[in-house]
RNA sequence: GCCGCGUUCGUCUAGGGGUCUAGGACGCCGGCCUUUCACGCCGGUAACACGGGUUCAAAUCCCGUACGCGGUACCA
């Protein structure tokens, strides 16, 4: 069996059991964030991103962003771009990118394909990779089989190890198409740790001779990646549980280099609230957003977001669930992730927004819902806005609220709720509506304090109880049944504006 | 199929041999506050997958089973 890898910090979850040196990490802290630029970045993705930028500040290392566009037949145009703009959004601060540049610039891997040619042949060098020759059609027949291209049939095949060596120079002398494959050893265990998960082990007899270089020249994701974590100076690979079953290829890799091995973290996979993946299918079913940028667009927060998936697999260890990105910063730890994959909940989502919305400043607030009040055509007076705001806030759970369930505010009701007409709007209504518009004419001052006097005074001249006024004007005013205390609204909402619509409605509903 | 990882209330989770008659949060259900609706507060509902061990003692350790998820590509 091949030793079992030493490398763990303390920073881990799991403290070594099995292996015989323990090696304190000495170098200095550098996770990256590698996506692959095949589509807009995913909610998975953005939490993976998440916990290697909280590891990254907690632990004063560096937080790098590394394009991995080696699949060229699955780039999307826009996509980069998105990843960019998404992980702004969330508030990231990255060190080294490839907009930014860096120390190991390029951090695009379609850039560095000399670098990887190079280890291939390195590898091939050591007897530890060959190039291989078969067609696609032969490997599709193989695998029809149900045989894999690994240590019981790489003999059979088109390869160097194979094929007599002048064969070989020949064919590469030809410009034939070849790819270069990784040559697994046979019969043997391979073991790491894992700062999650543990101690993993795997026998090599499971693993395919993993292609490292495709036949358009470019790297697969297996060698580029442990290509470049080791020449950017990685220390913690943080990334997502899909990507366990590949480590041991990536293990033999850096031994194949010599190479020491950072320190893996593999995180537990965001599962649909159905239970399986959370794909786009299923998630939009669900009405799950799957899009970072769609989750800016369904009104969430960052802050929120990020509250969200921080603990969704991770846990501070005290009762505290609000997290600003800063707390998070100060409190995140890798101990303290779990293993266990985590259904997504919708829900606890829009509770956090509703935290995170009720705890910003009122002008914070508006600029948030700026977006929604444009698209609904609602310029408000700053101040104005800000005062609704500081009225309504803790009943909002989007900033988009403003622009929706507030609108009134902004402009006079015109269709009032017809549950609520029929449970509060009585045959006297209009005209009790009326008579305290008349004495709100002459009201001074316009306050909370008297507008509540002189409705109560109303009502008894009347000889009515306080709630057959008051739940007309609520009515007429707001055209809901739902909202702040009436008379805070009606002083915020002011008096020709209160005059008007209870005029209004005592028409429209005579 | 094979390989790997996982399994505590519906969901996110605490817990790591005795303090667990299992704690917190979301949701749900009551109540208080409020002549509205929220917020807030108080209370309630609800879980250690199953079977074997080990131990004086197991949610916690070990083995098996079941189930779930991931991987098994010239995708990442």
């Amino acid at each position: 069996m091949l030793e079992c890898v030493p490398l763990l910090d303390p920073s881990c979850r799991h403290k070594v059991k099995c292996c015989f040196s323990f090696q304190m990490l000495s170098t200095p802290v550098r996770v990256r964030f590698a996506p692959s630029p095949t589509g807009y970045l995913h909610i998975g993705g953005l939490r993976t991103a998440l916990y290697c930028y909280l590891f990254a500040r907690r632990t004063g290392g560096r937080f790098i962003l590394r394009i991995e566009d080696t699949d060229q037949s699955r780039l999307v145009e826009d996509a980069e771009e998105d990843i960019v703009a998404s992980l702004k959004w969330a508030g990231f601060s990255v060190d080294e990118s490839p907009e930014q540049g860096g120390p190991h610039a390029p951090y695009r891997q379609s850039q560095r394909g000399a670098l990887y040619r190079a280890h291939a042949s390195t590898l091939i060098d050591r007897g530890h990779a060959y190039y291989a020759f078969d067609s696609p059609e032969s490997i599709r027949l193989l695998r029809e089989h149900g045989q894999a291209y690994d240590a019981a049939h790489r003999m059979q095949m088109q390869n160097s190890l194979v094929l007599p060596r002048h064969n070989v120079e020949a064919r590469l002398a030809n410009g034939d198409a070849y790819t270069v494959r990784l040559h697994v050893p046979e019969d043997t265990t391979i073991c790491f740790e894992d700062c999650i998960k543990g101690t993993v082990k795997i026998p090599s007899n499971s693993l395919n001779d993993q292609v490292l270089v495709k036949s358009d020249g470019m790297p697969t994701y297996h060698l580029a990646n442990v290509v470049d974590d080791h020449l950017m100076g990685i220390s913690h690979v943080i990334r997502g549980d899909e990507w366990l079953p590949s480590t041991p290829k990536h293990v033999l890799l850096y031994r194949a280099l010599g190479w020491q091995i950072p320190v893996m973290a593999h995180l537990p996979l965001i599962l649909s609230p159905s239970g399986g993946k959370l794909s786009k299918r299923s998630a939009q079913r669900l009405g799950i957003p799957v899009d970072v940028r769609d989750y800016r667009t369904a009104g969430y927060e960052p802050e929120a977001l990020l509250n969200f998936l921080a603990l969704l697999g991770w846990n501070p260890g005290t009762d505290k669930e609000v997290f600003s990105l800063a707390e998070l910063e100060e409190t995140f730890s890798l101990q303290r992730v779990g293993t266990s994959p985590g259904l997504f909940d919708l829900e606890k989502l829009k509770w956090l927004n509703g935290q995170h919305l009720s705890r910003m400043q009122p002008s914070e607030v508006l600029q948030r819902a700026r977006p929604a009040l444009e698209a609904a055509g609602i310029a408000p007076d700053e101040a104005y806005a800000t005062e609704v705001i500081r009225l309504v806030k803790n009943r909002m759970h989007r900033a988009s609220d403003l622009a929706e369930l507030f609108s009134y505010f902004f402009a006079d009701p015109i269709t009032y709720d017809a549950a609520g007409i029929r449970k509060r709007w009585k045959p006297d209504s209009p005209s009790l509506v009326l008579r305290y518009a008349d004495r709100l004419a002459r009201l001074a001052p316009f306050d909370e304090t008297s507008l509540e006097a002189e409705l109560r005074t109303l009502a008894k001249t009347a000889g009515v109880g306080g709630g057959r006024l008051i739940h007309p004007v609520r009515l007429a005013v707001s055209g809901t049944t739902a909202g702040p205390g009436l008379f805070a609204m009606l002083a915020t909402l002011g008096r020709d504006s209160v005059i008007r619509r209870l005029q209004a409605a005592a028409q429209a509903l005579a």
